[in-house]
DNA sequence: GCTACGGCAGTGGCAC
DNA sequence: GTGCCACTGCCGTAGC
């Protein structure tokens, strides 16, 4: 069980500390939806932007090993 | 501004439906997790199928303009 | 790793009773929609309605601690 | 529709912009994470203190109205 | 203006 | 017990 007496002080610090980060982060998360916005206003699809960004993540291995494996069950489910 | 003054019943009513309708939602949820489950004990790639399943639900020629699309970028971006 | 030979039928079965599950399970969704629309309608707080839900969820005596801990908390850092 | 003969290099310079943020971001999640994994190695009910962040970041008078109207739905429903 | 959809963050369950 | 992953609910955005 969690103490029940406890420092104020430290409680005060530590939501501090996270609502700064907090604060931090979602100015990025805003810059970011910023920069998508950019795209999209230059004709760029943001769904297939986030895909690919999204599979730059993965290193090439795994990326080559789901491509077999999906396109072997797309196959197998006649999904030509 | 919503009402404050309302009819208890009718608000019991509303939410005992909705308790009732995710109840049933979570049973099936539950379903589904055990299908998922059966399927990996017989060696298939969970994370694989779930993205057939959800390529599935794409008609076929949204997911020729998104595979081109994709295909465009990834290029463009020297993922080869 | 998965097994990479595998019976056409047994993927065709999973990936049918999934998928069928899923589109029970979205009907019932929607049916959840459209019962908050409802009370929306009726003059009810939806925001409000889920937080009691969600509340109603939980067994009193979590209910019981989770506010007990959250005023000592609140109290500690000045929010009257 | 959007564009299909587009600039490889501002396609580049968007992703890695957004590569560059999204990095950040995670950066300062992580260290969320970690403050909030201090909180909890100090005895702090991590649950209860999430919620007491998010409602800070209510104005007063928003947390006073949600407050009443919930009192108002969960004592119509008996919860007392 | 509201309704519907998609993305994001938080929670819980599973695996190591 | 910790870390990872998927599910769910919430919120903000786009379309009717």
């Amino acid at each position: 069980m969690p103490e029940t007496s406890f420092a104020k002080s430290q409680l005060k610090a530590l939501v501090e500390r996270i609502e700064r980060l907090e604060e931090e982060k979602k100015a990025l998360a805003d810059d970011i939806k910023e920069v998508f916005g950019e795209a999209k206003a230059n004709g760029f699809d943001v769904k297939v932007l986030r895909a690919v960004i999204g599979w730059r993540k993965q290193d090439p291995e795994t990326r080559k090993e789901f491509d077999a494996m999906f396109d072997l069950y797309a196959d197998a489910l006649g999904m030509t």
